[in-house]
Formats: C-alpha cells, sequence, structure tokens
DNA sequence: AGCACGCCGACT
DNA sequence: GTCGGCGTGCTC
C-alpha cells in the first residue's frame, strides 16, 4: 500500500473528488486516513485530507505527497464516512465537508512568497531591491505586489536568482510553555551544589526547594515566587546544565479561573423517572433510539440529561450535548462542570480560534467524556459514543447557513445510528417536525408535563396595543406593563423586556412625500442607531449618517417609525429614571465576553431591568425574575415565513418560562397587535397540543413541512434580467425532472430582493418522495459550478431550508 | 481557486 | 508585425 486518495482544499465542482498520491518511503504506515497532509497541486502546494490508502492508482506519473501535517488522524473512520454523507445531503464539496468537522484552527494557511536562490544575481537588480534583500532572502508575494517589484522579480525567477515557494501553513498555534527541571539525579545533584562558590546563596535556596520534589517541572514565574528570586538566578542555573528547559504544550482553558461547585444527582421525581428510563436502558442495550424528550419549561429536563450522561460514563462511553449558541450562558456549563469536572470540554463561538482548538484537542486526545457545545460540537471527534442529546431542539440555530448546509439534528441522528446510542432531543416547544415524528412513532416520545416542585406556570395577560392606543395611551408600555414594571421596582425584583429588534428605530420616513430610507445596496430599509447617529443596514452593514433633510423631497420633516431595544432603554430612562437597566443586543454582546458579564451583573442584582433581544430567551434561571413583558409579540408573525407563527410561538412560551422560576409567583405581559392570532393566544395559555394541531393543518394547507420536504434554490446576480433568466431556466428544467406530485414555484423574488447590489430570485420545490430530486439538483450546480461560475451568477441550493429570505 | 495555454485587438 | 486581453481547461 502506497498510494493515497487525498481530497484538495479546493472547493470547486472539478476539484471535488479523489486525486491519487505516492506515499514517500519514510510516510509509508504512517501517513494513514483522516489526517491532513500537503500535496503538490499544478504549481502550488495545498492541503489535503488522506480519505483512503489504495495498493495502486489507474493514473500515472503520481506526484508525492510533500509532507503530512499531522501525526494522527484528525478524522476518524467514521468521521470520513458522515463526510460522503454529508456531501451527499447536502450538495457540498467534500473538503467542505471535512472542514466543517475540524476546528478552524486546522484550516490553511497559503502564503505564496519568492525566495532568493542565487545571491550573485542581486547585482542586476534595482537599488531598492538590492537593499531589501541585503538583510532578506524572502519577500511574500503581497508584499512584493504591493511594492510594485513583481515583474522584475519575475524576470529574476526565470533567470534563477529567485524561486517562487507556496507554503502551507497550519494556523493552529500550540501555546507553548517553557518548564524547568533538574536535570541530574538527586544524590550528584547534591555533591555538584557542594563545588557552588558561598556567595551562590540563592542558587543553593532554589536547588534546595527542587529537590524536594525532584520530579516535577515548573514555569520561571513558579520558580521566582516560590523561591523569592529573580531570572537570573534560574537562568545561571540552566547555564551551568543544572536545570534542564522543557517545552511543554499548554491547553488555554477559557475557565480555569473559574472553580465550579461539584453537584451530585439529585433525586428524581416520577415523571423524571418514568422518562429517563427508556433513555437508561437504550444505553444499557446500545440500541440507537431517537426520544422527544417534551417537557415545559422548568420542569427538569437538565437533570435528565445529566443523569443519562452519568450512566453513559459509567459504561466508559462518551456524550455529546448540543445546546443552542445563545444559551451557552455560564448557566448551563456551570451545570455540566459541576457534574462533571475535567471530563467536560466546552465548544462555542465565544472562544477564541486558539481555545476552541485546545478544547478541540481534549476530545481528540480522549481527555475529556463530554463535550457540551454548538452546532459544530456534533462532529466531536469521540469513537464510542453513548449518548448525543439536544437541548432546545426547536432552535433554528442547529441549521447551518452556510455550505455545508446540514442540520445538527440530521447528523446527530447519523452518528446515532453508527455507535448504536440513544440521541434526546429536548424541548419545551418542540418543532412541528419533531413533534410529528414523535406522533408517528418515529421518534419516542418521552412527557415532562409538571414543573418541578409543582411550581405553577407564570400567570400570563395578553394585553391588546390597539385598545391601550384608543384609550389615548401612546407609549410602548400599556399600562398594566407599566404598572407591574413600577411594582417590580418597589419589591426590588427583577424584570426581563422582551423586544426582537436592535437599534432604535426600524425606519426612518419623510413625513412629507412618504419616502423611507432604504440601503443603497440592498432593498431593506436602514435602521436608525441613536448612540452613533447613524443609519445602518443589517444586512450589507453599510452605514451613513443621518440626513438633515429628506433625500427625496428636501423635508425637514424626519420621524422615526418603529420601536428598537436603544428606544426602549432611552424611554425606560426618562419613565423610571432610578432603575437600573441592562440591554442585551448583538451591539452591547459583540466584544468577547461581554455576555456573561452582562448577564452575571443581571444576575448579582446590580439591575432591576434586564432588556433585550432574541439572546435573553433562553437560559436565563435567575430567581428573583418576577415579571416578563414582551413588548411587542407580533413583530416575528409577519415575516414572510411558513415557520412564522410556530417560531413566535416558540419565543413567547420561552420567554415566558424565565419568570417565576423559582419559590416567587412569576407574572408574564404580553403586548400585541393581533391577540386574537391562536399562536400569541396558545402560548399566553402555554398551550402547546393545541397549537401543533392547529399549526399541523395550516401546513397540511399550505403544502408544507412535516407533510412536504422543500428544497430551495437560490439565483443572484447584479443584473435582474440575468437573474430572473437563469432562474426561469432552472425552474422549467426542474419541472422536466419531477414528477407530477412534485410542486415547484418560481420563479419568484425573494423575500429581500437585493443585497449587496444582487439581486435575489429563488425557486422552491415542495415534495414528497423524488428520487430525481438530487441527481437533478446536482446537475443544475455542476452547470452553474456550484455557487459561482464564470459569470458570476451565484446558485445555491439548500435541502430542508430553515431561512426563506 | 490558481495557473497555463491559446486565440483576437491596439500598439512600440 | 508583437503585447496582452481574458475564455477554456487542468490540477493526481
Amino acid at each position: 500500500m502506497q498510494v493515497a486518495a487525498v481530497i484538495v482544499d479546493v472547493p470547486t465542482m472539478q476539484t471535488d473528488k479523489e486525486f491519487d498520491y505516492l506515499i514517500p518511503d519514510e510516510w509509508v504506515g504512517k501517513i494513514v486516513p483522516g489526517m491532513r497532509v500537503i500535496v503538490p497541486f499544478g504549481p502550488r502546494k495545498v492541503q489535503g485530507v488522506v480519505v483512503r490508502l489504495k495498493p495502486t492508482s489507474t493514473v500515472k506519473n503520481l506526484k508525492k505527497i510533500s509532507e503530512p501535517m499531522d501525526l494522527s488522524p484528525v478524522l476518524n473512520k467514521e468521521l470520513l464516512q458522515l463526510g460522503e454523507w454529508l456531501t451527499e445531503h447536502t450538495l457540498c464539496f467534500k473538503i467542505s465537508a471535512y472542514q466543517a468537522m475540524l476546528p478552524a484552527a486546522m484550516k490553511a494557511k497559503y502564503e505564496k512568497k519568492l525566495v532568493l536562490v542565487n545571491r550573485e544575481g542581486i547585482n542586476q537588480l534595482p537599488v531598492e531591491l538590492q537593499q531589501w534583500f541585503n538583510d532578506r532572502t524572502e519577500i511574500s508575494w503581497k508584499e512584493a505586489d504591493q511594492r510594485n517589484w513583481l515583474s522584475t522579480l519575475q524576470t529574476a525567477v526565470s533567470i534563477g536568482t529567485f524561486e517562487v515557494v507556496y507554503d502551507v501553513k497550519d494556523k493552529a498555534r500550540k501555546k507553548i510553555e517553557k518548564h524547568y527541571l533538574l536535570s541530574h539525579p538527586t544524590d550528584e545533584l547534591k555533591r555538584i551544589m557542594d563545588t557552588f562558590s558561598k556567595h551562590a546563596k540563592k542558587q543553593r535556596e532554589v536547588l534546595e526547594f527542587l529537590l524536594k520534589s525532584p520530579e516535577t517541572s515548573w514555569t520561571m514565574k513558579e520558580l521566582t515566587t516560590a523561591c523569592q528570586t529573580s531570572t537570573s538566578v534560574v537562568q545561571e542555573l540552566v547555564k551551568k546544565g543544572i536545570l534542564q528547559e522543557k517545552e511543554v504544550e499548554v491547553y488555554r482553558d477559557p475557565y480555569q479561573h473559574r472553580s465550579f461547585e461539584k453537584t451530585y444527582p439529585l433525586p428524581l421525581t416520577d415523571q423524571q423517572q418514568k422518562a429517563i428510563s427508556p433513555i437508561l436502558s437504550s444505553i444499557e442495550n446500545g440500541d440507537h433510539r431517537t426520544y422527544l424528550l417534551y417537557g415545559v419549561t422548568g420542569s427538569g429536563k437538565t437533570e435528565i440529561y445529566l443523569q443519562a450522561i452519568q450512566r453513559v460514563l459509567e459504561q466508559g462511553k462518551e456524550a455529546i450535548v448540543l445546546v443552542p449558541e445563545i444559551s451557552l450562558t455560564p448557566q448551563m456549563v456551570h451545570r455540566f462542570k459541576g457534574r462533571f469536572g475535567d471530563d467536560v470540554a466546552v465548544l462555542h463561538s465565544g472562544l477564541s480560534i486558539g481555545e476552541k482548538y485546545d478544547e478541540w484537542r481534549k476530545v481528540q486526545r480522549k481527555e475529556v467524556k463530554v463535550v457540551v457545545g454548538a452546532r459544530s460540537a456534533i462532529f466531536a471527534p469521540f469513537e464510542n459514543i453513548g449518548i448525543i442529546i439536544i437541548d432546545e431542539e426547536h432552535e433554528t440555530s442547529y441549521k447551518q447557513e452556510e455550505n455545508p448546509r446540514y442540520h445538527a439534528r440530521d447528523v446527530a441522528i447519523y452518528r446515532g445510528k453508527f455507535h448504536g446510542c440513544p440521541v434526546v432531543l429536548g424541548s419545551a416547544t418542540p418543532s412541528l417536525e419533531s413533534f410529528a415524528r414523535a406522533q408517528k412513532n418515529v421518534y419516542h416520545l418521552l412527557t415532562l408535563s409538571k414543573r418541578m416542585n409543582d411550581r405553577s406556570l407564570p400567570d400570563v395577560s395578553i394585553v391588546d396595543m390597539r385598545e391601550e392606543l384608543r384609550k389615548g395611551n401612546r407609549s410602548m408600555f400599556s399600562t398594566l406593563l407599566f404598572e407591574k414594571l413600577q411594582d417590580r421596582l418597589e419589591k426590588g425584583q427583577q424584570t426581563v423586556l422582551f423586544l426582537n429588534r436592535r437599534g432604535y428605530s426600524s425606519f426612518v420616513m419623510c413625513r412629507d412625500c412618504g419616502s423611507v430610507m432604504q440601503c443603497p445596496h440592498c432593498d431593506i430599509s436602514l435602521t436608525y442607531h441613536r448612540v452613533t447617529n447613524q443609519l445602518k443596514c443589517h444586512y450589507c452593514g453599510f452605514e451613513t449618517t443621518v440626513p438633515g433633510v429628506c433625500t427625496e423631497c428636501g423635508s425637514e420633516h424626519i420621524r422615526y417609525f418603529g420601536t428598537g431595544t436603544q428606544k426602549v432603554e432611552e424611554e425606560l430612562g426618562k419613565l423610571l429614571p432610578h432603575a437600573r437597566v441592562i440591554r442585551m443586543d448583538v451591539d452591547t454582546t459583540s466584544r468577547k465576553g461581554a455576555h456573561e458579564r452582562l448577564l452575571s451583573q443581571f444576575q448579582e442584582g446590580k439591575a432591576d431591568i434586564l432588556l433585550g433581544t432574541q439572546m435573553i430567551a433562553k437560559g436565563l434561571d435567575f430567581p428573583n425574575i418576577t415579571l416578563v413583558g414582551v413588548l411587542s409579540a407580533d413583530t416575528m408573525l409577519h415575516l414572510p415565513d411558513f415557520r412564522a407563527s410556530e417560531k413566535t410561538f416558540q419565543l413567547l412560551t420561552q420567554v415566558s418560562g424565565r419568570a417565576g422560576r423559582h419559590e416567587l409567583q412569576g407574572e408574564v405581559v404580553i403586548q400585541t397587535y393581533t391577540p386574537e392570532h391562536y399562536s400569541i393566544e396558545l402560548a399566553g395559555e402555554q398551550n402547546y397540543n393545541d397549537f401543533y394541531q392547529k399549526e399541523m393543518v395550516m401546513r397540511k394547507m399550505g403544502r408544507y413541512p412535516p407533510f412536504y420536504y422543500l428544497a430551495l434554490i437560490h439565483v443572484s446576480h447584479e443584473d435582474l434580467m440575468k437573474v430572473i433568466s437563469v432562474c426561469e431556466k432552472i425552474t422549467s428544467y426542474m419541472k422536466t425532472q419531477l414528477s407530477e406530485e412534485a410542486i415547484i414555484l418560481g420563479p419568484t423574488v425573494s423575500p429581500i430582493p437585493r443585497i449587496n447590489d444582487r439581486y435575489r430570485y429563488q425557486c422552491l420545490i415542495k415534495y414528497k418522495r423524488e428520487p430525481r430530486l438530487i441527481p437533478a439538483l446536482k446537475k443544475i450546480l455542476d452547470f452553474y459550478v456550484k455557487e459561482r461560475n464564470s459569470e458570476n451568477v451565484y446558485v445555491s441550493v439548500d435541502l430542508h431550508p430553515y431561512m426563506m429570505m
């Protein structure tokens, strides 16, 4: 066996296949499938992943692998296979599938440079170049380009003065610490010590300190503080050869300065007991089953996860727990670290690239048994998985919106089958798809209908804001909400206010001509941000200062409509000047650790009101919250998305669940302009079952999931006519390929007709069983070269889409 | 993606 | 008559 099949890191249609390479003799037996390698590819070098070994190849003139990038495989057999499955099921490139499984730090960095190989030839170069290479032997391609030296240097390449070199580098930087330890056996050292000069008092002290535990190594800092001395003393000992330096890899542990109070399994309620026992028997018998753990907010789902994992660990197996990104609050981490301590690795986007890499390596080296993380943690390189848990199963963040457009739930079930282990999907408001599958016994339904300690669900009031307006209340707070807000302030209890729109106001309109300020690059209105006094586009990031007069008619009567978190914050400052408010949205939490800091401030009672967007809907579990206010329940309801009702119901139910989780009874006030809508009414009653029934009827009528599957084809281009014609061609092609039962809608304008100066059209396919769908879609992608062809038309396919925009 | 090869317009 | 435009095709 000396040929390796490699998938190269060139994500295009034409290169999306295996390339064969010879394994150099010195690496035979060492290069194995799942390793990253550097291979020559055309004139350059690229990173690749070895997917299999074979004795020979049908291709002649094979090139050799340049070098391996790993000492042991980073993708195991299962993950390599999963990559193929992902490619097939999301229509992505193989390399993209593998890259999705690895931490970002392992993505290759490419550098092209010119290296001086013949110093003689330098004399023929212009003076400024000669100066540059006086004390240098290379220049990066980029640098040479910027200095306008490329053409000169290229002629120098042709006569052999320079050589073009392609470098492939690992982004990953292992964090290295220098440690110091004794380099001789103790008795020998004692002899050496006697030869010391009498003045070398400090050196002797250091040695005596080290001799107490001769095997241990210390960092410079540890040594100098322990011995009350300076670095020079240690350096001197190294020089004398008594101490040796050793480089040790250390992990960047984002949680190292935190201590987690050890927790122990809590006694389970009868309901919990009943729910956990089928999971435990699955674990015991090693059979794969998917459970839908449907439990109302505060019913103790997490304890079930913890105890199921406990059992898995006792069997010597591993566990993966997925949580939605935004709820990776310290609370969740605390509960897992508290129970399983150092056996837990945490993976989420708040970590730096290096930190993520280190956490990932802990998994790879089998130093942890449990991974708690966001979507991509589903690819944790465990080899003996005993359970996979997806908390808040209905969350849309489990679907990746770039290639590979996978859903973590599907990957979880794939891995569950492979490892013969249970997959547990937990939610208080399951997605319709999952609940429907549970009804059909594809998933096994486990129900927790009671809150822990029989705490009652919060009282929910729905306030009709049209009525408030009629009564003359034009503020954003209804009388009821405002009264309760004041009441909580007096009692010293905390309130959560929820509004899913950041910024100050949602659009700016001229009152004379009615024109709305729009983004010049996208067909979307600009949002006013008060703090910076700017108008921002939330899609392309365009920013502009607020014009003094209307750009259309020159009128000065410009008004701000709609309400964002910033405006609410300002309003609160006016109405309740003594209230301490913390605002949480993308704008206040973008800095690393800000999310966590704001939450802990709130937890410590440093604020009375927490005001925020989606991100505060989950994971908050503070005893002092007794009031939750939803300022405008309808903002989501009118989005052009067949899941709008479902999302609204879920959000309102989740937000309401934040109140009164502990001793104090909780209250919820939901403000809306459409109180009669079933998703708002039923969320008020916390009535999932009725909502499910009603929404299923709607889905059946609209021929949407779970009754039909969806495939969404996006087309975008700078030229409107081009987009329409390409989309038209695609739509009619699909019509020739699919059966009568398939519903093919299009070409239709995307709900956001233009983003970043590109027009957007789409074709939506609703189907039940179409064996020719995937091949047909592949053909389209083939033709339009997956997302980008020479004419710059972007075509992308999303199977089972979540984002309809 | 890069890069080479290859065939048609404005220039020393 | 050449330099260079980017269209097409290949990378084990």
